[in-house]
DNA sequence: TCAAAAGTGTTCGATATACACCCATGC
DNA sequence: GCATGGGTGTATATCGAACACTTTTGA
């Protein structure tokens, strides 16, 4: 049997208190609005699967040293039943591809670090979660298992949280982050309090400015403080 | 390419307040003890790979229904690399097999269970996961993953540590396999407290007999009043 | 002066931890 | 009677949830 294995990333960002997908454009003979699926690409002879996610990702957004997460296989073999896949698919690879399957993965990053202005894709977008099209094979169902996944490696690795968010955030940033990847709101008082116990959560003398309402104080993740952190066993 | 795809399930049982793994020989031209591995098999192609895995365990052990956990895939060029092992595959599956990717199943049961009289395999052995054989492929990693992942599992489905217990057990019988998942000692005083809040385990009148001390009270597990529990959020 | 969001403390219940002694049984 | 493991309660610390008003700023 004919079997291909490819990987598949799930990219959020965070913007407007919202989480973003980041989708390309599959090239194609004629390429539409409703092609964009998640990044992706076959899994090179010899490389193993991690690498393959890291290779795909290098080349989108120019980013070496990423921390990525395994997260599920999709395996049906009615993944690619689709005709319109199945002839991108034999269109992409140049090859008759009978079956593939595809390994998931999740990066979280902040949304507005600059892409690689070349890559093999006609675009590049980020697209609200809440408003994703429809996408080819099982892609919008990844997204919706990756929503799922982000809390489990949040909750093992905090720091994530901070790679979503710009160097300078504010209070309320934090929470609607939280908020929305856990779906639920929660109370500003509570959530302070939560806040000043993860003491490499560093708050700076900076303030909003312009805005029209009271001023946020700005904090800023420490890392050297985060690692000496004895986690709680 | 030539890339197969196959299943590996991990398969933990409990006595002796321990863990055992579900081990099988392969067949091979020279069987030797050493040749004990993880029960799996290639995926067939109309199947995936929650079904593959199912198959496999429904040929190893006669049940129907079980509850199955993908957790991992490893996909090393390498992991296929030893020459035992390629010749191996190239003995069993008759066919040569440039590249395998396997994808790691997580199964939870009862170690009394009988099982299938026949299968394809020489023997069919329980082994305390502190004295496992070095195995072919990575099979020794995926075990370690594996009972990473128990962990992540019965958090989510506290179901599961009953699957490993008989059907009647006493409360030592319940803390001592915590502590055998988490490799931690829990105190006895509060472990009851914690037990006793879960009203999905109930007492029953029986009691341990001919134990050369105080005897133990048996709890059975009540799966209606498990389902009916609000799951907190 | 108004609108809009920031910031701040206390109380309560639930949960986890620490800790020591008597009980029942077989030998 | 003694060795072995079973069974039990209290006190304390920590955590999460509920809850309302004042402050700052630009428009």
């Amino acid at each position: 049997m004919n079997t291909h294995v490819s990987v598949d990333c799930v990219v959020f960002g965070f913007e407007n208190n919202e989480l973003y997908a980041l989708l390309v454009q599959r090239n194609s003979p004629k390429p539409s609005r409703n092609d964009l699926k998640l990044p992706g690409s076959l899994i090179y002879q010899n490389e193993d699967a991690d690498l393959a996610a890291h290779r795909v990702l290098s080349e989108l957004t120019g980013i070496r040293k990423m921390t990525l997460r395994q997260f599920k296989v999709f395996t049906s073999p009615l993944r690619t039943a689709s005709e319109d896949d199945a002839k991108w698919l034999e269109y992409a690879y140049n090859d008759k591809i009978e079956r593939l399957i595809t390994i998931a993965y999740l990066y979280l990053t902040k949304i507005n670090r600059k892409l690689n202005s070349v890559s093999k894709y006609a675009t590049v977008e980020w697209m609200p979660v809440s408003q994703l099209p429809k996408m080819p094979f099982d892609h919008n169902l990844i997204v919706s298992d990756a929503l799922e996944e982000i809390r489990n490696w949040v909750e093992k690795e905090p720091v994530l949280l901070f790679e979503l968010l710009p160097t300078k955030f504010t209070a309320s940033d934090l929470r609607h982050l939280y908020e929305a990847i856990y779906g639920r709101s929660y109370d500003v008082r509570n959530f302070h309090k939560k806040m000043m116990k993860m003491d490499y959560i560093c708050p700076l003398e900076e303030k909003q400015e312009h805005v029209s309402h009271r001023a946020a104080r700005f904090y800023k993740f420490d890392k050297v403080k985060y690692n000496k952190r004895t986690v709680g066993l």
